[in-house]
DNA sequence: ACATGTGAACTGCTTCACAGCG
DNA sequence: CGCTGTGAAGCAGTTCACATGT
């Protein structure tokens, strides 16, 4: 009935778009050791939800299964693959080529699912112009010129929490429509930029309050 | 009326524990300026949240505001503090002395909030008995024996994704409650047992979901 | 017979709106 | 009067349960 891949028709939640990518995850395993279908109620038991979720994540974007077998694991994953938006490469930059920064551009997941590093900035002239293994530490004042010349889809900031909102502001400025910040800090943006943040003192201070508040 | 600290009489969301830690890092920041009241129409702005919302999450935990005034900034840091089980230190042990690993022995945002880093673990000769920066790197061997007599409280993990979940299963078996996972697999973990996952490729897949599918 | 797809019921987080109190 | 604290209302995400299709 519904023949387009991606459509939006109701706003998604985010929790279904984390699910999805972990849906992927899972059937690239089975897909690697050749099976074929797969059940919405195996799928829950490997994610730690329910079946009914598996099929209601799913519904938003199609039916993609057959009834009384389940869903084929290719046809799933490439559906997977589409929705998500990972049929393309998309190019990223990092900004701040501290310790998390030179982690970053080290981390082979991000090649694996077609995100290709363009370059990383700095603002310190030790580090200008070495490269991450093979990724060249630029300028920062070559941020926005670079930016508008290669047009990167996505802004990964390591840099220290002060600088953080000003980098944001910087990118936006020149088109960035999404940013992926490790800065423990609350970052402000126009509405059609995505900021997604990971603060791992902030999960640290969950842990924390997990210990410390159960009887 | 509520005179104990840290009540947990519902079961507290964690989109309020996440938020109550962002409204500790403004309030830092504004006792640092030597501010002395906030109200929660300011706490809201910063933290990208509704002043109801912050009143809300505070509700949960007791009045620490004054009516017509607004809250005591050193006060409600104090009480947040309390309340996230900061007031004592807190011991962690890093499982996988990798690139991340040896990014996170080194990020000062730990010790500043009272995590410790005890040791890290690898199973890479190379990497045994050497340091990063000034922790330990320490056989893999040691794991289970070293985590009974030094009882950490939180086990970070940057192993592989495949060797994740045996890494829980050990670190669990010896008494740890509270495990931060870094690797990029769903784990599965006694219902006593917190466990946050940071997982990079996950966020990136939910960029790559909101470039793809907005009008 | 079996597993999907989906309206309906439910649960729980967020927002509203106002009483309460400094 | 101003801002907090909080029941009540509203809304969104999850779970239920069953009709549907193979």
């Amino acid at each position: 009935m519904n023949s387009q891949a991606a459509v939006s028709v109701k706003r998604i939640a985010d929790s279904t778009v984390r699910r999805l990518s972990a849906y992927l995850r899972f059937l690239e395993d089975f897909e690697g050791r050749g099976l074929m279908t797969i059940s919405s109620e195996e799928l829950a038991k490997r994610g730690g939800t329910t079946s009914a979720q598996v099929r209601k994540d799913l519904s938003f974007f199609g039916s993609f299964g057959k009834r009384g077998l389940g869903y084929s694991v290719p046809e799933l994953a490439g559906r997977l693959r589409e929705i998500l938006g990972l049929g393309r490469e998309w190019k990223i930059v990092i900004v701040g080529a501290g310790k998390i920064g030179a982690a970053l551009a080290q981390y082979r997941g991000f090649r694996q699912r077609g995100f290709s590093i363009l370059a990383a900035y700095d603002n310190n002239p030790e580090k200008i112009g070495r490269k991450l293994e093979d990724i060249p530490v630029r300028d920062i004042d070559q941020l926005e010129r670079d930016i508008e010349r290669e047009k990167p889809d996505i802004a990964v900031l390591t840099v220290p929490a002060e600088e953080a909102q000003s980098v944001v502001n910087r990118v936006v400025s020149v088109g960035v429509k999404a940013i992926l910040n490790f800065a423990p800090t609350q970052l402000h943006a126009p509405a059609d930029v995505t900021v997604k943040t990971v603060n791992m003192a902030m999960e640290l201070e969950g842990l924390s309050f997990a210990l410390t508040n159960r009887e």
